[in-house]
DNA sequence: CATATCAAACAGATTTCGTGTTCGATAACT
DNA sequence: AGTTATCGAACACGAAATCTGTTTGATATG
């Protein structure tokens, strides 16, 4: 863990440049109170993880509407209720199974609640591989594929030919959106071939999600909601959804 | 980078215990000059490196006639002659080319090498492919397979399966033993199987190694000398064995 | 039960890291 | 081409984190 002061200072001018679309390095000295050559070094941070982009004077914000915001924004976001849904995941499964854990920042926390299980645990992204080696009663099984910058998510034929070799116990998945309407989506259609082929090699599938999800419809279409046996979301996930999915025959499980 | 002070009470503590094969807390404090806590912090360290085994008063070394050392070792031992080595390698390697970089400490050189490059590149070993995320221009592509603890290197059936699915230009291969007469050797089994399935898939295969790889033959034998068409090595490998590899139609590059 | 070893807690020293300033270099704009 | 603003490197100061040693109570060993 960094200074404090940093790290308010980062997500300070990744708001400010979020909202304003783009300001100058003046502008965001002014606001943070800094000096623009600290402006400047952490321009240089944040455009390396993929927050922004870096032009002469200022910098852009590089979100476009619909599109996912980047990995390193999402994993300290609602840290707390990410942990709590990943803990309650990590109760519904026994020890000696076999799980396949999806990528993103919730099933990274699910990785890292399983990391002290004895379970044969194979994680579609190299954050959550990253997470597990070390681990010494775990199993760890990587499939191939190609990492996607950032979010480090393993994709392509390679990782579909990894998964489609296996018969997992249980799969654990994370999405972009979900609702008993659109099923449960994601914004890479790369991802969601993946999703896709995990969910076919598991016996059960469990998708962990907060609770903003379900007023969410992301591009590429995974599966309905029913192809799901499970789903482990937040208290302040809403009344009419989690009982749509019910009706839909799935367990939903709010922490 | 920690301290400096730290690092060499390190080395002198695992040089120490490989010697002796056991020594005490006492021994070792009066040896460095430095508390018994600083000792039992520094063992903790080290035991998670696998460098070395913890016992009540003291510790062992876990280092077993004709086994390799534990990573976190061989990693700091001479670098400059590994990264003379991979930057040689480098330059044998063509923009473009698709390229398989086996594990162990010396391709991991190799793959930082060659992480500016425009490639495709597949590495063998959880830390050459986390030392090759976020290379813009190159196209990361991983193998499934298990990671051996502390090595991290990539073994196993998924790991098969990936490489007997693809075809490069050039396989990079380390061994632990090279020599005209045994061959190409390595200690690990699981290894010896991936380095081979590597060079099967790839119409190039150049070795790299120090010198000190010459007078070693490990247990698991991979292929013959007549398999590989380059072998990259230091300019202190001994000439006998250079040109017996030489009269076995490998090409010699001596850096 | 006696003794040695250990781990946690605390305090001082050392080092690293973050920040601001200055200055020469570089890029954009007229 | 000239002018102006922006940038990046170097240096210095201050703050924060790390490392180390001591103490003390807990734990394991014989």
């Amino acid at each position: 863990m960094k200074g404090m002061a940093s790290a308010d200072r980062h997500r300070q001018i990744t708001d400010a440049v979020r909202q304003t679309g783009q300001l100058s390095v003046s502008e965001l000295a002014e606001l943070t109170g800094s000096s623009e050559m600290t402006i400047r070094r952490d321009l240089e941070i944040l455009a390396e993880q993929g927050l922004l982009e870096r032009y002469r004077g200022g910098a852009r914000s590089l979100l476009l509407r619909g599109e996912e915001p980047p990995f390193a924004l999402r994993e300290h976001d609602e840290l707390e209720i990410k942990r709590r849904i990943a803990a309650a995941t990590a109760d519904l499964i026994a020890d000696g199974e076999a799980v396949v854990v999806d990528s993103g920042t919730t099933c990274l926390e699910v990785a890292r609640a399983l990391s002290h299980r004895r379970l044969t645990v194979m994680p579609l992204s190299l954050h959550a591989a990253n997470a597990l080696v070390g681990a010494p009663q775990l199993k760890l099984l990587l499939p191939g594929g190609e990492p996607r910058p950032g979010e480090l998510a393993l994709t392509g034929p390679l990782t579909e030919a990894s998964l489609a070799a296996l018969r997992f116990d249980t799969a654990i998945i994370g999405c972009c959106g979900l609702n008993a309407a659109d099923g449960l989506t994601a914004y890479d259609l790369a991802d969601a071939a993946i999703k896709r082929a995990a969910m076919a090699s598991a016996r059960r599938v469990i998708a962990v999600t907060d609770a903003a999800k379900f007023s969410r419809t992301a591009l590429a279409f995974v599966a309905p909601a029913s192809a799901l046996h499970s789903v482990v979301t937040g208290s302040d996930a809403p009344d009419d959804q989690t009982e749509a999915l019910s009706a839909a025959g799935v367990v939903v499980r709010r922490v």
